[in-house]
DNA sequence: CGGAACTTAGCACGATCGTTCGCGCTAAGT
DNA sequence: ACTTAGCGCGAACGATCGTGCTAAGTTCCG
């Protein structure tokens, strides 16, 4: 706490270029093959197998496999963030933001960005019950995408493009529980009739459609 | 294949009253555990200590750690149906189908039958990447949760209850997503409000509220 | 009442889990 | 060019994983 990221006195460490390098091409990996096997049963074994490393090697650049899991979904919400949430916010203000977060979403689903569909889904279920700082930040990471698709709205309803009796949270609320039907049922049948499904739902609830 | 469930010939197996007792005891507390650890993370050794017998004792009722996933699945797939399906089919059909379906699911998270929240949502995002007859069993009963809700939507528009616009599919996957949200913020923040606002989301997009 | 099932426990196996340590190597700073 | 510190590997640890075998104990049928 006294020390802080930057601190010369405690002189943490200082990486290498080839160690950052390799330390990003594992985070990548790991946030892949967490969609497969969960964040529990993502194995340092299989981890480091899959990208030609060993163990010992891997396990270096994280003192526990706790800090292998919170890094890995740091790296998650990194790429969240490029994939869904940038192309959103380039979108025009209001009703086309909370169309285009939708759009981006169901592109990143298709996009196979990830094996096993989207991480956070996936990740929110699986450490729900489990306290502790990898909770903590999965739960920080869907609240922030929530509070984001609630800032659309309520943007929309002041610009007029939405009724005045819209509520910015129970529509936030409907839109990611439309997220998760779609990744869950995209995940459980690999149907992409699903985004169409999707899409069309959406259309219809921010009406898109025959307004 | 060749021989029957209750073949004489090959002779099965005929369970002992004693037997299928610990085998149900086993299987309920394997449902709890499961939405916590997950289907794959539950561990003979866990599950055997939790209800507080030997591992060979209890690895004895399924041959593989596979069966007892299925059994589990299907021990799942029991609690549910009593908990929801059988309440909803209860209702008068129609519209009020759709309503106490709902209801009943968010009483079966408030009653907390399981530590972690809705069994099968946990369950399709883990399973879902993983082939094999447990995501099969998995995929196969959320298939049928869905076109129960779409039986009930069409009966619903049938009765004029609803507008004549709706499509039966696109509504039984909105209400999919409001459970599914449901669940992921009321597991992810343990926040009963959650319930609250949905119940209100599930009110207005039924047309229960000012109409 | 006796014997044939079913049920459960004890023990042990190979594999894999997260974790630690020590040694060669290589990139970077003076 | 020489030093230094981060980097990666191999080996090994105790624990736990799923899975068998064997042998007691228990219930049920004739």
């Amino acid at each position: 706490m006294t020390e802080g990221a930057t601190s010369q006195r405690t002189r943490a460490r200082q990486p290498r270029a080839d160690g950052e390098r390799t330390r990003a091409a594992i985070l990548r990996a790991a946030a892949s093959l967490a969609t497969v096997d969960g964040l529990e049963g993502l194995s340092i074994g299989n981890l480091a197998a899959a990208i030609g490393m060993s163990k010992s090697g891997l396990y270096a650049h994280f003192g526990s496999k706790q800090e292998l899991q919170l890094a890995t979904v740091q790296e998650a919400g990194r790429i969240f963030a490029g994939e869904v949430v940038e192309p959103a916010l380039a979108a025009p203000a209001g009703l086309a933001q909370l169309a285009a977060v939708c759009e981006a979403f169901f592109e990143h689903l298709q996009r196979r960005t990830f094996p096993g569909g989207c991480f956070f889904a996936g990740a929110a279920l699986e450490v729900g019950t489990r306290p502790g700082p990898v909770k903590e930040a999965v739960a920080a990471f869907q609240s922030g995408f929530v509070d984001l698709i609630k800032g659309f709205a309520a943007t929309a309803i002041e610009l007029g493009e939405l009724p005045a009796g819209e509520d910015p949270q129970r529509l936030a609320f409907e839109l990611n529980g439309i997220i998760l039907a779609t990744d869950t049922n995209f995940v459980l049948h690999d149907d992409p009739a699903v985004l169409d499904l999707a899409r069309q739902v959406v259309r219809r609830r921010l009406g898109l459609d025959g307004s």
